[in-house]
DNA sequence: TATGAATGAGAATTCATTCAT
DNA sequence: TATGAATGAATTCTCATTCAT
């Protein structure tokens, strides 16, 4: 279960500054009530009229935003997709950029840190969903790809840098590490206990690590 | 995500039929064509009428049977249940019975075999529910703790034999097998392709041997 | 609110003893168990199968004995019919029969003891039913009828004994009786409280009392 | 039974005109519809589609009004509370105002002219429903506190102006009042004749006046 | 832009009643 | 006489969506 969305201001709008709200952060705080709806509810129980509340707005005018629930659903899966795009690592102490195998390593630090957040539950939802909706279906794919293709990225760099062995294949490599990810996060969400999945985060990182380095 | 139920008759009973069905088959019957319907359309799209139509039966006598959605959503789970009983696997070709890590190997083999059938999407949808719903929720842990009992005493089976590790922590490595599992299981729903995620299952499979191998 | 029913044995049928109750007390059985729950939960609230489940048989039993609910709620009004039968007044101490005026107070005695029970609520609750189902008002035409016959008859004796007025107006004052007593006992279920009442039950018996005596 | 809501409009609404119909109003229209059919089929009998047919509204609209069947017969109720504040009692022929005595005489007076309507009919319905419905409970027990609090003004009132005995108990005389016209009313129900009561409200009436003149 | 009253199709659930045994 | 599984019409209530203002 990848990366989060790092959530912003949560409060419902205050009537009396409604009005001077732009239109675009009006949708945003639309999409994160309608986010925190679904961890909470489930999208089987996600009500157009409570996302409304919870916004601070009136039924018709979020109906004026979002012209029915699947298009209010779908802004939602792609809220989701923007707050996957890579957070990048911190750098090291000394101020000099993550080699290639340590930023590998932080995918799952990184990982590891969103165990205690909503996005696995709002993100199996979805994932559900996809089943049979194809927008939704798409929203995940382009998540998955773009995250596919950062990690190519990182692999290549690392084998260019002779740090990871020539012979690995690279795309196998690569949705191995966000299989793993998944696996631990949907462990989470089955176990309801994020702390006791991490080490199983670290092993296998470092088992994924251990196979790839040069 | 793991082995799945084996799927007996699928056949909408014919009317004349319909009495002479003893009561537990008709329950049966029910709680499989509702299977098949949250396969189809999710938990979310599941219609009580739909059910029972599916079942031969009458909206009526579903109640009858289950006295809410819930209940027979929760006998879905029941259901789910006793499909991931273990399946065994087949002895080696002269005869002689497996041996721990042949048949920790037999787990993922077995698991890429159901990568094609309903099960994931029906586990992903009792997953996002049991979110919200203790019932279901005690479900999914009880398939959980049954897995990785079984999981343990193959690992500490290998060990008594030599074959894996003395220093292998038994919890953590039950736990990643089934995280790595049910990872691939939730890749193949993300892209939609079974077949393509094969490769993955293989080699975290062996990633994992490799780990634990004496 | 007029004179109960003595309610007898009040327990579901022990299953062992079924087979040998006869149909009649079978019936009073079932009729005793709707009655109770219909002062529980009204005549809206009768439900078929908890009748059954109290009189300790199966749903279709019931239909066997009572072939619509209809019919049922008839035979609980028929029930009350019976249980409106005069109870004769204890003698006076010295072992003679009561004199007309003293058994027309003790109407309102008697009336009074029954403000406590259960009557005045499943009466009402015929009374409601009775406004559009022909066969109730029947039933409760049929009580007040032979509730008036014999307070006409107590009068009639009264004046012949000289002990009532030649000039009262028989039937008025018959139907004054009744009116007084049933306005009590719909005044306690107002007010939710027997007790509160019964000074006015005494107080207006004997109002009436001192307008028709001699 | 006592004094009745004075029924305004009730033609459904022609669909030209809803939109202007002010929402104060079509609860109003609402309301009157299922006192209406209340008094028509009882409580057990009402159903929600046919108040909002009856309202000329829709299925859904009558939900958004009233969340709730309990809301709206609590609504219902509420209404008769209404219904039931004092009419007050014409003057007399020259123009001076009753005394005490007379607007008790009154009250028999006007109770007796609502023999006639429906109010006995829908408050039987209510009282039956109060012995399980807490909040219609209350709202009878409001109408009676109300109803009582105005007789005993007027009885105090007759005291003070030396009218009235003075050794009276006030409120057994108020209850008695209350509860001489409420049996008038239940008796005028089951006896399906309104005007053949007549005759006791006047004689139980006059009873209560010689009782407690001074 | 924003409101909120109004809509109506559709859902789960209830429950008296039927019927084979 | 008794059972209880089966029925299905009827009913309340939900909720996304429309629309006049």
């Amino acid at each position: 279960m990848p990366r989060m969305p790092r959530s912003r201001a949560q409060q419902p709008l205050c009537p009396a500054e409604q009005r001077r709200v732009p239109p675009s952060d009006r949708r945003t705080a639309i999409v994160q009530a309608a986010y925190r709806l679904i961890a909470e509810r489930g999208l089987e129980g996600l009500r157009f009229a409570e996302v409304a509340q919870a916004a601070g707005i009136n039924n018709g005018t979020l109906l004026y935003y979002f012209a029915s629930k699947d298009a209010l659903i779908q802004a939602v899966g792609a809220y989701l997709v923007n707050g996957f795009s890579q957070s990048t690592p911190p750098p090291r102490a000394d101020g000099t950029p993550l080699d290639a195998l340590e930023e590998l390593r932080w995918e799952f630090t990184d990982a590891r840190a969103h165990l205690h957040d909503e996005v696995g539950i709002v993100y199996t939802e979805l994932l559900a969903r996809a089943q049979r909706d194809a927008a939704v279906a798409t929203l995940l794919r382009g998540i998955d790809a773009s995250w596919r293709g950062w990690l190519r990225t990182l692999i290549e760099r690392g084998r260019a840098a002779g740090l990871i062995r020539e012979d690995v294949d690279v795309d196998l490599v690569a949705t191995a590490v966000m299989t793993t990810i998944r696996g631990v996060g949907m462990q989470a969400l089955v176990e309801g206990d994020p702390a006791g999945v991490e080490p199983v985060m670290d092993a296998l990182g470092e088992q994924i690590l251990g196979w790839i380095r040069a």
